[in-house]
DNA sequence: TGCATACTTCGCCACATGGAAAACCATGAG
DNA sequence: CTCATGGTTTTCCATGTGGCGAAGTATGCA
């Protein structure tokens, strides 16, 4: 099994490029085929191909075939694992700056109450 | 200026690497010199260097020097601003959502008021 | 069967990245 | 002044990435 970080990696690689980021705000708008993805940018499907392999490899959109189209759909599970992330560490920083407030503060109190 | 959109690539990045991630996890608990920050963690000082200065480019981090050690604190905006590009697009993805549930059941509705 | 469509794979290139070793500052202690 | 300490820069290497063109594969239509 591949490690929980490891996934994280990839999740956040896949979304440090900004045309990947295009096409995951593009799949927020709905299913899309290769080829209506590729319309928007200026680059050869064979990029564009790698580019939807790295995001899937990050968990972050899924793609079946039927027939000869591809259609790639947005995975919200992906966004939300690198999300969690985030929050979870913005929220710890939040919380050492109560405590060192709370702390300060106390210091303060006792401080006065010195006088 | 430099392109919005090429700021998000550079924190994106930065945060593709568990390395830089465990780095950002130790500053969310307090202020680091480089050398505490290299403790934890098998690689050598320029490694760590190196990442400390994608952190920084990242937006994710700052640091300062006094004598001869720097240290390093989290920049909390550098966080917020990739989470809020994530928690935008994981909303767009749900109300895009939310209008096709409504438009289902409004179809699903006009056909039982068809029989 | 023939042919256009829609991907897909296959090299290939230039450049960025993560890693180490070594040599190089700069500062604080004696 | 001398030297250990804490960073920093330089150089190098292996690997990964984004880009392309060309060729290949697989449908679907006529």
């Amino acid at each position: 099994m591949e490690n929980h970080e490891h996934r994280l990696d990839l999740a956040f690689t896949a979304l440090a490029d900004p045309t990947r980021r295009a096409i995951v705000a593009r799949l927020c708008r709905g299913d899309a085929t290769v080829g209506e993805l590729a319309q928007p940018f200026q680059i050869g499907l064979p990029t564009l191909l790698k580019h939807i392999h790295v995001l899937q490899r990050g968990g972050l959109i899924a793609s079946a075939k039927t027939g000869r189209v591809r259609t790639c759909s947005l995975t919200p599970a992906g966004l939300r694992s690198t999300d969690d992330w985030l929050r979870a560490h913005i929220a710890s920083w939040d919380s050492r700056l109560d405590r060192l407030e709370t702390h300060l503060s106390r210091i303060a109190r006792d401080r006065s109450q010195d006088d």
